[in-house]
DNA sequence: TTGAATGCAAATCGTTTGCATCTCA
DNA sequence: TGAGATGCAAACGATTTGCATTCAA
């Protein structure tokens, strides 16, 4: 058990990988540390290159990152991010949020989802015809940054 | 100028062309028909295999339908639509709503996004402080349908 | 007439798979 | 010990590109 930035309990990766039914490999410890230390979506080739660059890990392969990312998605501890870009990204899965995405230079901002929104989207859920269960939703804003504009 | 199954005014394909200055081609004529004629977000294999079955089309590559996607959507056109699959779906621009998508059998339910969102979502948006033009945003539900629940 | 659109072949990119080997539980 | 994880090479599917030719405006 230790403390995230903003003092909340938060458990060690060991244990999120156990509770989510997933073997402790070093390959998926590694690839953990680098999405907790990077707060930013990351894709495949992200993951990878961070792990070159570190040289106390032995090499991973590419593959390898493949699907571990495809696994821990899977099990629930990572999440995949709809950033319009043309590989696929993922951020852990530990705290609701949502992005605004600049389209011309790929910055993100993230921003907590409001109450009042959620609830507007169960409603949208509950009056489905021919839905039963709605369990998430991705919602992303697109536009161009203070910079870019 | 036409009617569409609503009664609403609607503008040829032609104009519609035009007005987003794109060329008249016989293949872009017969990718926004199929457009039109499937209300479904489409990707480029469903759009070719559309284009072979219809036997008054002459045969246009695919490719010729890649680069017609991206050009319809540069104009405005069409627009991407995340429903979290491997290919990139577009569908008509000109009818603002939103998807529940069965991430089992791939079944697709519209909905109307509620004017509540909408504001809210702008209120995020004036918050932002590292953005100033959010022009577009995705929202999209995922669960299983009543079938697959 | 001219820039844009098309067809064909080939390349590219992200991702997945088969198979032998290794490792965690 | 056995199911799952890994590495390597190869395959795969979606999409893009180069180039010569054709076409819409």
């Amino acid at each position: 058990m230790c403390m995230n930035d903003s003092g909340h309990k938060t458990i060690s990766i060991n244990d999120l990988l156990k509770k989510n039914g997933q073997k402790i490999t070093p390959a998926r410890l590694s690839i953990l540390n680098i999405f907790i230390k990077n707060k930013i979506p990351l894709c495949a080739l992200d993951i990878y290159k961070e792990l070159l660059k570190d040289k106390k890990i032995n090499n991973i392969n590419e593959v390898t990152v493949y699907r571990n990312l495809s696994s821990l998605e899977k099990s629930g501890i990572i999440k995949i991010v709809n950033l319009r870009r043309d590989a696929v990204y993922f951020e852990m899965n530990n705290d609701h949020h949502h992005h605004i995405v600049c389209t011309n230079c790929g910055l993100i901002e993230d921003f907590k989802e409001n109450k009042n929104i959620e609830k507007l989207l169960e409603q949208i859920a509950e009056k489905s015809t021919k839905f039963k269960n709605i369990k998430e939703h991705s919602l992303e804003l697109f536009g161009t940054c203070k910079v870019c504009s």
